[in-house]
DNA sequence: ACCGGTCCTAAGCGATCGCTCACCCTTGCC
DNA sequence: GGCAAGGGTGAGCGATCGCTTAGGACCGGT
C-alpha cells in the first residue's frame, strides 16, 4: 500500500477493488464532483483537479467521462445490492429479515449519501446500454425486497393488499433518503434506519403481534 | 386567446399567471426540456427551438437560463402547496385529511411529473438567493403536514413516536414518486394517490378503528 | 547503457456554451 | 403619416467544454 488515506466516517473504503491507485483516486473525485454540481455540471478539469492531476490523466484510465459514471453506478449498485441481499438472505422471520433489510440498506444511502446520491440521481446521464445495465441490477434489488413481502404475506405474519406497490413505496422510501439526508443534520444514519424500519413494518402491517426492533 | 393548445392529462393547464404568450411559451418549453436532460444538460437553443423561436428571443423574457428555472421552480412549489393545503385545512378528522392530503400531493406529482420532476430535483442547480426562497416555501409544505399528524396525534387517532421523522419520511415518499413514476407505467396518478394514502395512515397507525380510503 | 512499458503533462483542437448586439417588423396612438 | 415601444431575428463574441496529440520522467530487466 502506498497512500494510507482513509476518510473517516460511515462511508468506510469502497472503491478498492478500482486496481490502479491513480485511477480509483480519480474515480473518487468523480464521485465528490458528481454528487456535488451532478454529471452534466462538472467539468473532467474539475475531476481531475481533485485529484491531483492535469486534466489528460483522466483519459489515461478512463476512455470518457461516461465510463466515469457507469463505473461508479455499477460499483455503487453492486454494492447496494449486496448489502440488501446480506440481510435479506440472512436467518430469521420475515419482519425481522425486512426490518434489518431497510435499516442496513437507508444506512448505507445516509453515510454513504455522497456515492449514494450520484448512483441513484444520475441514472439517466448515462448512455442507453449502461442504463440497461444498471436498470438490471435495479430489478434484482426489487426483486430482493419483493421477496421478503411476499414470504411474510404467505406466513401470514404480513398484510399487504398491494405488494408490487409496497414493494416499491419501500424501496423509493430508502433511495429518496439519499436525497434529503443531511450529514450536519441532528439524525445519525443508524438513527435514520431504525426510524424507517419501524415504519415499513407498520406498512406491511406487521405491528399486530409485536414489533421487533433491529438493534 | 390567440392559440389555443391545450395539454390533454392530467397536467391540466398550469402556468396561466405567466403573462406575456411568449413568455409562457418559451416556460413550457423550458420545464420539458429541464424534466428530459436536467438544468445542466439543457441548452439555451434547445428551450427557444422548442417554443418555435430564435436563441436570441429568450432574453427578452428572461435575463439568464437560471431566471427560467427560478420561475418554474416558485411557481411549482406554490401550487403544490396549494394543492396540499386544500387537502390539510378541508373539514374532517385528521385520518380523513392526511389520506386526503396525500393522495392529491401524489396526484399532483405523478400527474404533472414533468413539472414535479424540476421543481424537486433540481433545486441547487440554483444559486442561493432563490434556492433560500424554495427552502422557504418547502418549510411550510412540511410544516402543514406536520398540522395533521400532530393533531391526530392529539386526539388519540394516530400512534406516532416521532412526528418530525414520521413527517419527513410521508413527504419524502410523496417526493420521490416523480422520480419513479413512468407515465407510460400500468398505474394511474389516482391509483398511487390511493396505494399511498393507504400506506401512509398506517404509518400513522390509523388502521386501527377503521380504514377509510378516499375515493 | 539501452530498451519498452507505464504514467503523466503542456498545449491546444474543434465544438458548443450562455449571452449580446445591431437591426427589422408590427402595433397602437396622435 | 410619423413614431416610439415592444417583440423578434441573424450573426457572432468570449469562454469553456470534452478530448487528443506530442513528448517527457521514471521504472525494472538484460
Amino acid at each position: 500500500m502506498s497512500t494510507a488515506e482513509e476518510t473517516a466516517g460511515a462511508e468506510a473504503q469502497p472503491w478498492g477493488e478500482v486496481t490502479p491507485d491513480a485511477a480509483r483516486r480519480l474515480l473518487l473525485a468523480a464521485v465528490e464532483a458528481f454528487a456535488e454540481r451532478g454529471y452534466h455540471a462538472t467539468t473532467t478539469r474539475d475531476i481531475a483537479g481533485r485529484a491531483g492531476m492535469s486534466p489528460a490523466a483522466l483519459y489515461i484510465h478512463y476512455k470518457t467521462k461516461e465510463e466515469l459514471l457507469h463505473r461508479i453506478s455499477r460499483i455503487g449498485h453492486e454494492k447496494a445490492l449486496d448489502v440488501l441481499r446480506t440481510a435479506a438472505r440472512a436467518e430469521g422471520s420475515p419482519t425481522l429479515r425486512l426490518a434489518e433489510a431497510v435499516s442496513s440498506f437507508v444506512r448505507w444511502h445516509a453515510g454513504g449519501r455522497t456515492t449514494a446520491r450520484v448512483v441513484q440521481y444520475e441514472l439517466d446521464s448515462l448512455g442507453p446500454d449502461a442504463r440497461a445495465e444498471i436498470i438490471a441490477l435495479r430489478r434484482l434489488v426489487d426483486a430482493e425486497v419483493r421477496g421478503i413481502i411476499e414470504e411474510g404475506v404467505r406466513s401470514g405474519e404480513f398484510d399487504v393488499p398491494d405488494v408490487r406497490g409496497t414493494t416499491l413505496a419501500v424501496l423509493s422510501l430508502c433511495i429518496d433518503v439519499a436525497r434529503w439526508f443531511n450529514v450536519n443534520g441532528s439524525r445519525t444514519p443508524e438513527e435514520v434506519g431504525a426510524l424507517y424500519a419501524d415504519l415499513v413494518l407498520r406498512m406491511v402491517g406487521a405491528g399486530r403481534t409485536d414489533t421487533v426492533r433491529a438493534e
